[in-house]
Order: C-alpha cells, then structure tokens, then sequence
DNA sequence: AAGTGGTCTAGACCACCAT
DNA sequence: TGGTGGTCTAGACCACTTA
C-alpha cells in the first residue's frame, strides 16, 4: 500500500525507530490511507473471487499484504460493512453480505399488508409467493436501454412477475435484464430461484446489488395489468420505476411494478411496526 | 464510566502497569463499553443543553470525564454520526446534527419533478415553497391519537399546507402535533420558519427529528384536495402517511401527504441522477 | 489449540479553525 | 498559538468458531 494519502508526510520520515515508506504517486494525494485500502477492498471483492459462502483473508493477512495497521485495515472494512457489502462473522471470517430475504426487506421498497388495529394477524411477517409469468428475450426500448446504459435494439431478457402475499395478487412486475450480462439465463433457472432474484443474480452471476434508484407515482390502472391484480381498470394503483444497481453504480435491472394499494402500503425500509 | 461492558474483565487486573477498575455494576453486564459511553452522550444530547450552534465538549474533555481512552469515546461519536444525530466538524467541535433542506433531502422522502430526458432543465434542483393553509388547535381523532400515543381527544395542532414545485402546487399535508409538545405553538412562528419545518422542531423546541416511518398508496382525490391540487376529482394520487419520530422513537408528528404524481414523482433519500 | 473478528488502550502526528 | 477533530500505528486481551 502506497502512503500517497497519509495528511502529513511528504516525503520519507522517521517516526518513532520506524520507516514510512515515499509518497510514490504525486496524483491520489490528500486520500487517506483507509480510504484507499478501501478501495483495494472493493477491486478484490468485485473480481468475484470471493462469494457469501467463502470468507476474505483475514484482517492480519490483509493488512501485512496492504502494508497497513490492523487498525487501518479495519477502519477501511467497517465503511464496507456500514454499507451492506461486507459482513463480519466473529470466530468465522468477514463475507461479501449475502443476498436474502431479510437483507431485501432492510435494504429495500416492499410491499406490505395495511396495518389494521383491530386485527393483530394483520402484522405477522408474512412472505411473498412469486409467480413468473412471461419470458422473452427481446431487443431493448429506448427507455430499457437509457436506464441499462445499452444501446436501443440490444438484447434484453424481459421478464414479467406476479406477486401475492397471503393468496392475494398484489403486485406485477416488468423487469428488464441485459442479456450481455446475464448470458445463459433460461426461464427454468429463474423460476427454480431458492430466496430472492437478486441472491441468485449473486449466486450465478457474482453480480451483487448494492442499492436501488426508486420513483413512485399514482396512475389509473391499465386493462392487462388491472386483469392481473384484479382491480377495475382505470382504479388508482401505484406504479415504481426501479434501477439496480452494482459496484460503481452499474446499472444491472431496470423494473416497473404495479402495486395494488387497496390493502396494501408500500412502505420504506425504516419502518417497524408502531 | 463503569467497565461493567468490558468482554473480558470480570475483577481487577493489571495489564501493562496500568490498573483497570472492578466491574462494578453485575447488570449491563456484556454490553460493551463504546455502547455505554453512547448512552451517556445520547442522555447529554437529549438533555439538550446542546444544539446546533453549541459543540459538545471536546473528545478528550469527554474521554476523561467518562474514564474512557479517546478511541472507545471516538468509537461511540462514530456511530452517533453514522446515524446522522451528530456531525464533526475538524477544527471546531462536534455538534448535534442541524436540520437543513439538504439533510431533509438525503434522509426523508421528497417529491421530485419527473425526469425527462429531452429537457436537461427537468434534473435542475429546486426547493419548494409551502403555504400554509389551515391552523387549528383541535382535539385529537382515533387515528391521530394512536400514531402519537395520546389519548383520542387530547389537544393537538392540525394544520394543513400546500407545497409548491415551480410554481405548480404538487403536494397537500396535513399533520397533527401533540399540544403538550408543542407548547406556545403558534401560526405566525410557524408561517415565519426559517427553512425546513423539523428546523423549527429543533431550533424553538429542542426536538429532532431522527427518522420517520412513511407508508404510502395510491388513492382517488378527494374533491377538497382535488381543488387544492389543481386534479380532477377522482384522479388517482398519491397518499403518504408519516410519523417522525425522535430519541428513542418518541412520535413528534403525523402527517398525511397527497401527492399529484401527473409531473412528479416521490423519490427515495438514495436516489440521485441517473 | 489455533484462528477469526471484537474491544480497549496509548501515543504520535496531522489538518483545520479561531485568536 | 492552542484547541479541535482526523489519521495511523502497535499491542494486549477477549469471545466466538472450528478442528
């Protein structure tokens, strides 16, 4: 690890018996040194050597090979772990934070039942039962391909979705996939999927996303998907455009949901129950 | 600062000529001593003898009056930072967290003008005006009630605002506050509030805002809000019921927000241009 | 028993800010 | 100049996991 970032030291100094190392880039200067240890952290993490089940090397092991303090090292780690990458697992090893359900619902926008303050069942956690139902390998629209960062006409896989929580429909889903990154993707893998489409983006592809862009809005429910969540067509229904994104802000899926809001909220990764 | 929370001591030891103190207290046992030292400063916060323009005492004032090494002190800020209830500033001191449009912005959910990527003027950043239109001192409903944990019929503010974009109204809000928070609350300090409304929470009441629990749904206007957005009645618009919440998820504020979503959409604190 | 992360300490030096 | 937070290091000891 290169001392480019440490604030004081422009040149070789002896601090206590001990030889810090030159500065040896004159550009990355004013970064601190955790900072880009970080950064090293990153680079390993999204070659996808390492996966959820197999752990980093150690803290030790990485700072002797970085050339910085445990402490250091862990500074650069902790950022990591405030922001969902990484999870560590005391007497086990430090992982690539794992994709599943309980991550989703932390992490992310879901749909949940309106509480209801006469009727305690109305706040069991419940899960969802997805159901797939179109796949398609298709060429990109013009809004596909801006949000993907591809070229209108590329491949895409569109994928549509139903959602239903305690037997009731009650969201549908357009997602669109670049077929570029997600080669070999068949309808069979999709629907076997174990936990949550994005665990198997991170199982099968050593995709991970880190964080969504979401937009919400009220619009009047269209026939094909008013069919679907078996509302009125033209009853009010919530529509929310989501970008996924991995390392580097990389755009990874781009999906519309319908959301039938009739007695259900759609609710903010914040909230527990009052 | 007790050493009850210390993982390993369980009686007096030496290590490195220095001497530990006992445990001292048998309950509050295993909670480690950064946490403990968290709980003083978060007391000492909400005493809130301290505000944004004051600075906590220093980290090593701090350390020394709490017994503990500058790093488990800076250990225990560390966190109060990551969860926005305080901020660092180098050279001056650490301060609570100020409410600012921008911390409104980052932390809570706002509305946003669609994008549209033939208009580079859409993505331009634009701050509100809000008109208040309604403000009553009234007794409290079931709903209001439940969500702030007084009893129904409790006094409380009602007031209701409209919330322009560009000089299209967008947004009606109706809150609720507790009267025997928000003491000496009147409608000309609140029409006069200087820039975002948990601003006057804090600075004229020594309340913040930490986090809000926000769920939302799509709705058919009502006439009364249909007139004040400038929507047909019946148009389908957003709904979005909020509670605020501040130390240890005491309720401060509910609010019901209807949202015209024809131009704009509700956006998450993670978003930022794609 | 050996290896992992978790906690706590002590100290050096720096950048930023006010005076 | 002195005080504040920011960075970096070194080391001791602990709790948890696996073998």
């Amino acid at each position: 690890m290169s001392n480019a970032g440490r604030q004081c030291s422009n040149s070789a100094v002896q601090v206590k018996n001990k030889t810090v190392p030159l500065k040896t880039s004159p550009a990355n200067d004013s970064l601190p040194l955790y900072r880009q240890v970080k950064r090293e952290l990153q680079k390993i993490i999204e070659d996808g050597h390492y996966g959820p089940g197999k752990p980093l090397p150690s803290e030790a092991t990485l700072a002797l090979a970085l050339k910085v303090s445990v402490g250091t090292l862990r500074h650069a780690v902790d950022e990591l772990v405030h922001e969902h990458v990484l999870v560590r697992r005391q007497g086990k090893g430090t992982f690539v934070a794992p994709h599943n359900r309980a991550r989703f619902m932390f992490q992310f926008f879901h749909v949940e039942p309106r509480w209801d303050p006469e009727d305690d069942m109305s706040r069991e956690q419940v899960f969802p039962d997805i159901d797939c139902i179109a796949f398609a390998r298709d060429k990109a629209d013009e809004a596909e391909a801006r949000a993907l960062r591809i070229k209108p006409g590329d491949a895409v896989f569109r994928i549509e979705n139903k959602l239903a929580l305690r037997g009731r429909v009650v969201l549908h889903d357009r997602l669109a996939l670049s077929a570029a990154i997600f080669r070999h993707l068949t309808e069979k893998r999709f629907s076997e999927r174990p936990s949550t489409i994005y665990a198997l983006f991170q199982t099968d592809f050593g995709i991970t996303v880190l964080r969504a862009q979401e937009r919400a809005r009220a619009v009047a429910a269209g026939r094909a998907v008013a069919r679907v969540l078996g509302v009125a067509a033209g009853a009010p229904v919530m529509e929310v455009h989501r970008l996924a994104l991995t390392f580097g802000d990389r755009p990874v899926e781009y999906r519309i949901s319908t959301i039938n809001t009739q007695a259900h909220d759609y609710v903010s990764m914040l909230s527990k129950t009052p």
